[in-house]
DNA sequence: CTGGTGCATGGGATG
DNA sequence: ATCCCATGCACCAGT
């Protein structure tokens, strides 16, 4: 961990030592080795990594100033009087000099073809004047062409921002030596209130790293060409999967998109990970937002905590199977494992309340919303979103999945990953198989093997090339067939259902062949298995010992799938 | 009859 | 004590 490493600069917010801290040349700051955190050489005050510091601010990408009045403003998830005015169609102006500032633009996080529905926020302070405002009393959204989007009330945040920072006394420095459950617990708060927030792509777009204009260093990674040293700062800490996703710029007109603080390019060799130290987020110093007054606002918002076991824990592995070769930055945003219903044939995937609220569009109806997931594999999918009340609360599934978790090869489990990509604030899905696969047959049928897919894939691009889209999250051109989405519907149950299978349908069929050679060489066994050929009824059987996906006891017919497959 | 949908329930996690 | 969420189940529509 080196603070030399960073392009970036931050700013220390005692307002006794405001002086720009720039890390290039490492001046000023030097890192607490093993502590996290970092001192400023000139206040001597230490700003911590992994929790909320009152001291200092760095120069987070969730801070804005207003280019004319300089007033830090926090346009992301802290509300306040000073907070910006979102502009249709994404410009922003000061709340205190009302000049129009940063253009959000696509970073508007849920306008991206993520949804089908994304109207623009009209208004910043419409929604965050308001504070916190419960879901129940949320306004109709997405489902609404003149809906706007509305905080999730553990995103609406609110923090003096009259004043810049709170100081914090020497005695108020944070003890590191029991860092790591802060850090964690200061992981989840930021991800949480997406304070913590590395904004590379905010910075990117806005040309503006977040500090005060007079203020920004020349090493300021306001440059898209820093963002690949940013990235590469945080691909050293093993924690990462502890990293905290936070807020970026374009996710607070009324999202609290989540954006981890690793983000990273698969272009960029090897990917090591981060997480304490500004830097070894793989932030830029200043792209981080250290939240004044955090400290008992975090602690107070701590309650809302994502449970950690929905943490994102991505490897390396996860990163570059869903960034794959392109350049694409991913923020990691959660992760659950499956349950056996998850996995099953319901087809609906229960989201942790937390993270479908901090992550996923906000919903009012029940209908909830198509949401728009890519796999790893880059194939998208439509699920919908929504949930149903649920005890004075609410239950948020995804429904549809099973094709798609079938595709996976997942099963209860095993860990499906959820993470945004940027540019164009996509949703990935990813898997993780689970280390050592549970005997389970409650999912077996359907499995397909690895990538088998039974949909062809469209240029999702293209609206017009996808029209149908059941809630299975099926997409099929329509030229495909004429079959309505009902009938696709009734194919995507067949695949869950054995009992289905024999009604598989001609058309069916056709699009099964489409991708049998991916069939055949998912449904082929590892070389280590040598099969044992049964007779029955005249058949030929071979008959493989398939545990990781059928079980320890189970077997994998495979004459059984040809049949399937009309072989 | 089967499968999908919506909701209820209860165990477990969390505060 | 409260909340989350995995799961069960009743109802309904389609076959």
């Amino acid at each position: 961990m080196s603070t030399s490493s960073s392009s970036s600069s931050k700013i220390c917010y005692n307002s006794d030592c405001t002086e720009l801290k720039s890390e290039r040349p490492r001046k000023g700051w030097r890192l607490r080795t093993g502590e996290f955190a970092e001192l400023c050489d000139r206040c001597g005050i230490a700003y911590e990594e992994g929790r909320f510091c009152d001291t200092f601010h760095l120069n987070a990408a969730g801070w804005r100033n207003c280019e004319s009045c300089r007033k830090p403003v926090h346009c992301g998830c802290i509300v306040s009087a000073h907070a910006f005015t979102l502009l249709d169609p994404g410009g922003i102006e000061c709340a205190a000099c009302a000049r129009k500032n940063v253009v959000l633009g696509q970073n508007v996080p849920w306008s991206t073809p993520l949804f089908f529905h994304s109207p623009p926020v009209k208004s910043w302070s419409q929604l965050a004047g308001s504070g916190p405002v419960p879901w129940r009393q949320a306004p109709t959204l997405f489902n609404s062409s003149a809906s706007q989007p509305e905080f999730h009330p553990r995103v609406s945040y609110e923090v003096d921002l009259s004043t810049g920072i709170d100081r914090i006394g020497a005695s108020e420095r944070p003890s590191f030596p029991s860092l790591e459950k802060r850090k964690i617990e200061s992981f989840s708060e930021r991800l949480m209130n997406g304070s913590l927030k590395l904004g590379t792509r905010d910075i990117l777009e806005n040309g503006h790293p977040g500090i005060n204009g007079e203020e920004q260093p020349s090493s300021c990674s306001n440059k898209p060409q820093q963002q690949s040293s940013l990235l590469k700062q945080d691909q050293s800490n093993p924690q990462f999967g502890l990293a905290a996703p936070h807020t970026s710029q374009d996710e607070t007109n009324g999202q609290q998109g989540v954006t981890n603080t690793h983000l990273r390019s698969v272009t960029q060799p090897p990917l090591t990970k981060q997480f304490h130290g500004s830097q070894q987020n793989g932030l830029d110093s200043s792209n981080e937002t250290q939240v004044r007054n955090g400290r008992s606002r975090q602690e107070a918002r701590g309650r809302n905590l994502l449970y950690p076991r929905y943490w994102p824990r991505f490897t390396d592995q996860d990163l570059q199977q869903i960034s794959g070769d392109s350049n694409s930055v991913i923020t990691p945003l959660f992760e659950k494992t499956l349950s056996a219903s998850d996995a099953g044939r319901i087809g609906r995937l229960v989201l942790p309340k937390k993270c479908a609220e901090a992550y996923f569009p906000p919903i009012s109806l029940a209908e909830g919303l198509p949401l728009k997931v890519q796999d790893a594999k880059g194939k998208e999918w439509i699920f919908q979103f929504r949930f149903w009340p649920n005890n004075n609360s609410r239950m948020y599934v995804l429904e549809g999945v099973t094709p798609c978790i079938q595709n996976m090869q997942l099963q209860a489990g095993d860990v499906v990953t959820f993470s945004r990509l940027e540019p164009g604030g996509k949703l990935v899905m990813g898997c993780r198989k689970a280390p050592t696969a549970p005997a389970s047959d409650q999912d077996n049928e359907g499995k397909t093997g690895n990538g088998v897919s039974v949909h062809v894939d469209v240029d999702l691009a293209d609206p017009t090339s996808w029209s149908k889209v059941d809630k299975s999250g099926y997409i099929a051109k329509e030229a495909l067939g004429s079959k309505s989405a009902i009938s696709r519907k009734r194919k995507n149950s067949m695949l869950v259902s054995k009992n289905k299978r024999i009604r598989i349908d001609n058309e069916d069929l056709i699009e099964l062949k489409i991708t049998w050679e991916e069939a055949q060489g998912l449904l082929r066994p590892p070389p280590n298995n040598v099969a044992s050929v049964v007779v029955i009824e005249g058949f030929e059987f071979e008959e493989y010992e398939v545990q990781r996906f059928l079980g320890p006891s189970s077997y994998c017919f495979m004459f059984t799938c040809l049949c399937f497959f009309n072989f």
